[in-house]
DNA sequence: TGCAATTAATCAGCGCACTGAGTATTTCAG
DNA sequence: CTGAAATACTCAGTGCGCTGATTAATTGCA
């Protein structure tokens, strides 16, 4: 008689939103493109040219998962990776044209998708979904990078 | 420059959340046993004795995953399965004394990382975030599972 | 210059999550 | 009572997500 309600518990809570989520990607937008592969293709609209680590950091993704949705999507020749000539650790990726005509489909897919995930909150409420979510996603990711410098200063 | 702004997709936030959520859990719970693993056994906490396909229901898991995780759970001697004597298809499953130990332990750091991950919002914003991520979630659940049956009825 | 620290990427290993196919058992219609 | 349908579980395959260890290249200090 010790159980808990997992209705009240944030991080089950959360789970089922992302699962559900992934469910409904895969019949409204892709079988093939993935949400986290379209998130990259999308840091690489935006900047041509990142390094991974980089496209990593700007998507919410390690270093290792990273590396593996961009091997995944150069092997479907959506990307090029090229080692940078001026810093021979770095590999830098540009999206292929095939590359730049799967976002653009998918961009418009991911929208529709969008509008039916969050029908069943009022516009106003779906403003504070947003922001109660990333509030709380926001808090814990400082408590693992204790960042905030005060100032700006040389470390 | 036909990207999108990604903190406007539900989808993204929702992988976001649960990351954040996967590693508070690690720090302040457990590193050995995971979330999705005490959900299964609190569902057995709650009810001593249900099948494998039933539980996997209970805490959202398909029947892939669920055995993946009960195979883990019983090579740690937290829990047992035995073979129904009355349906040989089903696997009955049980919490053992540790595994009840185990779970006592966890519900406590639980409660605590609970807190910790829910500090950012005042307690009737917390009542906001649940209702609004579960009536999402529930929404999009629905559009798989065609249930919903007007009238009680025998099929 | 010359070697130690830092940094980008890779690799091995574990765990969650889904689909589609296959096996064993039970149920149910004829 | 028998064979088809349904059900519980398993297995193979793919992909995300993390940690810890390793490799290769660059940077920076003495």
């Amino acid at each position: 008689m010790a159980a808990v309600d997992l209705a009240t518990h944030p991080g089950h809570l959360a789970r089922r939103l992302q699962q559900a989520h992934y469910l409904l990607w895969n019949t409204m937008v892709s079988e093939e493109t993935t949400s986290p592969q379209f998130a990259v293709m999308n840091a690489l609209v935006a900047e041509p040219g990142l390094d991974q680590r980089t496209v990593g950091e700007r998507v919410g993704l390690d270093r290792s998962t990273i590396a593996e949705v961009i091997s995944r999507l150069s092997r479907r020749e959506l990307l090029h990776k090229v080692r940078d000539p001026q810093d021979g650790r770095r590999s830098l990726l540009r999206l292929t044209d095939e590359g730049l005509r799967v976002h653009r489909k998918l961009t418009v897919r991911t929208a529709r998708m969008n509008q039916v995930f969050l029908a069943p909150l009022s516009p106003e409420e779906q403003t504070v979904f947003f922001d109660l979510i990333r509030r709380v996603a926001d808090a814990a990711e400082d408590l693992r990078n204790p960042a905030e410098p005060l100032v700006a200063q040389q470390t």
